[in-house]
DNA sequence: CTCACGCGCTAGATTTACCCAACATCGCGC
DNA sequence: GCGCGATGTTGGGTAAATCTAGCGCGTGAG
């Protein structure tokens, strides 16, 4: 099939990502599973990347974590088709940011850099 | 016994919402289908409110009729709020990078809003 | 040391999404 | 009239998503 793969790769990386985001935000799996309405053992499975989360589940987590369904969307690997965000990194994000200075864009993107360089 | 509140009456404006499009398009139930890469029982079950479809189904669909998905998350009210003020840009990137871990992403997010915090 | 409590995880049951086969209905050519 | 092919729909099954109840582990207080 010539379509695009539809592997569970990306939702065990989504997993991951939720959880690093959940303990980012310093919150508990009940924790978080009481604000997204789920259940705890179910968002351990999820988190773990043995179950693809629907749709209102991943908006609710998103929500909870006070980010936008659509980053989590792009995350799940569910937003290719049309035009997909302009993906070209962090460093062009930053160059945009019309709110920062230009000390202070080059400050981020050392920053950035090093941190990459030290994968 | 549930409640039925925000969400159960969306499903079924989606359904009518894809029906329209699909006929729009004049397209078969079954040629849909098969290019959504699902059932025919199934496509009808959905356009009349009967089974909210997955994520990935409605992406599907959504590229079927030429699309994009958001704007069929939208129809279906998966896509509303994402409060924070808007300017994710830089953020955006810095959660989406896979090279960066998440001490790493934590850090610059902070050293980021304390830039645009003290403009 | 023990008890209580919070943590993440497992086990099993229930609900839901989704598919396959078969149905009824409506044209259209013969 | 009789097929017959295309349309949308229904019934019944299977696998996946989600829940509730309970386990085992660590940690802090008494």
């Amino acid at each position: 099939m010539s379509d695009e793969e539809k592997g569970g790769s990306a939702w065990r990386s989504l997993g991951e990502f939720i959880r690093s985001q959940r303990e980012l935000a310093n919150l508990s799996m009940r924790q978080l599973a009481e604000i997204a309405k789920i259940s705890n053992p179910y968002l351990s499975q999820v988190e773990r990347g043995m179950y693809k989360p629907s749709a209102d589940v991943l908006k609710n987590i998103a929500n909870a974590l006070h980010m936008s369904a659509e980053t989590m969307y792009a995350q799940a690997g569910l937003l290719d088709d049309s035009d997909e965000d302009s993906h070209h990194g962090v460093e062009h994000a930053i160059k945009l940011d019309p709110r920062l200075s230009v000390q202070q864009k080059d400050a981020l993107i050392r920053i950035y850099r090093s941190f990459v360089r030290n994968e």
